[in-house]
DNA sequence: TTGCATGCCTAACGGTCGTTAGGTAAGTTG
DNA sequence: CAACTTACCTAACGACCGTTAGGCATGCAA
């Protein structure tokens, strides 16, 4: 539920309301899928007033998945001021923060996890240097773990974080946060990621 | 590269290139990013051509995803009928077959993998049975393994599943068919789901 | 040879898209 | 009070969308 607002009580914050309902509007449908007159309706405007607070559609996409990647960034520096955990913790800190971006601070990450991928290669282009950063945060925080002796050098080449991001990111199609807690969830994907499922797992190949 | 197609040779199969170089359209641009004039052209149509074959776009969707589904379904069973497996192997060759299903096999599971969450409601609803048929064969497969002492009984709450289901899935955004092989991966996911990465998993709590 | 189904075409429909030009009311500053 | 900025508006542009109506060649059947 979005109320109108007065002229009274908007102020430059517009342009952050544009982007709440812009980043929820491109999750659900996509990047095509969202409409200016859509976002423009549910913030209570017209669609030409959008270009008042950005330049293009483009600008918007660009905006609100940097700010996608900023939530992640913020939460995955949080986790690593938690200091005093081992290995495992330390692991299954950094995926409940990435979680919680996806869950807790808007529709940002989740908007840019689902809605990166079909936007336009302008767009795309704009936006890897920060997708990169994160990444090396991540290349960073595993590369610690197996210099740690926790995990196994195999670690390092990537894949394996590729899996765990996919993991964690494809959630955001089923997973409910009525139904369950995303620590329960973060701890599920913790597990799979460091020991397995299996009773007897040295009967692998 | 598609060539035009002369009179003569053109036969019933148009349906099937359609639906070809639409799910290639719709697994890189999204539902809404291709259009049935940008289909109509890769074929060597017209737009209106298309509703000599389909009613609707949406029932070229729907044609589209059930292919995709199609293709996963006779992946797996195609899988299971390799006997004398052990537990690990067994994991293993579905894990390859499903990765086959999205490489290996035209667009069309690939297109469902990506394009499915922004097709309209309709069309959604359309292919749920025939999704929920694919993943009861996987929750399926899971219990069998439970039950036979390999996997954790946790495996059996259906989220780990999916946490499999979104690692494989996400990788048609990053792996390059070109680089690496579909069996390394395929060998990687299944390591991971299996013992995970841990070179002492005991010391999690 | 006539009749009919096949598989495509041209042309157009109403609608929506991103975007732009220009205007206007309110608040701020001199 | 006047000039200016802020934050919106109305109106419209050309382009593209899914879809429909109706026509036109080809090939096969009677």
């Amino acid at each position: 539920m979005i109320v109108p607002i007065t002229p009274d009580h908007q102020e430059a914050d517009s342009r952050r309301r544009i982007m709440d309902v812009a980043a929820e509007l491109f999750l659900e449908r996509g990047v095509d899928g969202g409409s200016l007159r859509q976002i423009a309706d549910l913030v209570g405007m017209k669609a030409s007033s959008i270009y008042y607070h950005f330049a293009s559609k483009n600008e918007l996409l660009v905006a609100i998945f940097e700010r996608g990647i900023a939530v992640m960034m913020d939460a995955f520096d949080e986790a690593a001021t938690d200091a005093e955990l081992s290995d495992h913790q330390r692991l299954a800190a950094h995926v409940r923060a990435h979680l919680g971006a996806l869950y807790e601070n808007g529709p940002y990450t989740a908007a840019h996890v689902t809605a990166f991928r079909t936007a336009p290669p302008a767009v795309r282009e704009a936006v890897v240097p920060s997708r990169d950063r994160y990444e090396a945060m991540w290349t960073g925080l595993i590369a610690d773990l197996v210099a740690a002796g926790a995990l196994d050098a195999q670690a390092t080449d990537g894949v394996h974080r590729l899996l765990l991001f996919g993991a964690m990111n494809t959630s955001v199609e089923w997973f409910d946060v009525q139904r369950g807690t995303l620590d329960s969830l973060a701890l599920a994907m913790t597990q799979q990621f460091w020991s397995g499922l299996a009773l007897n797992p040295q009967e692998a190949a």
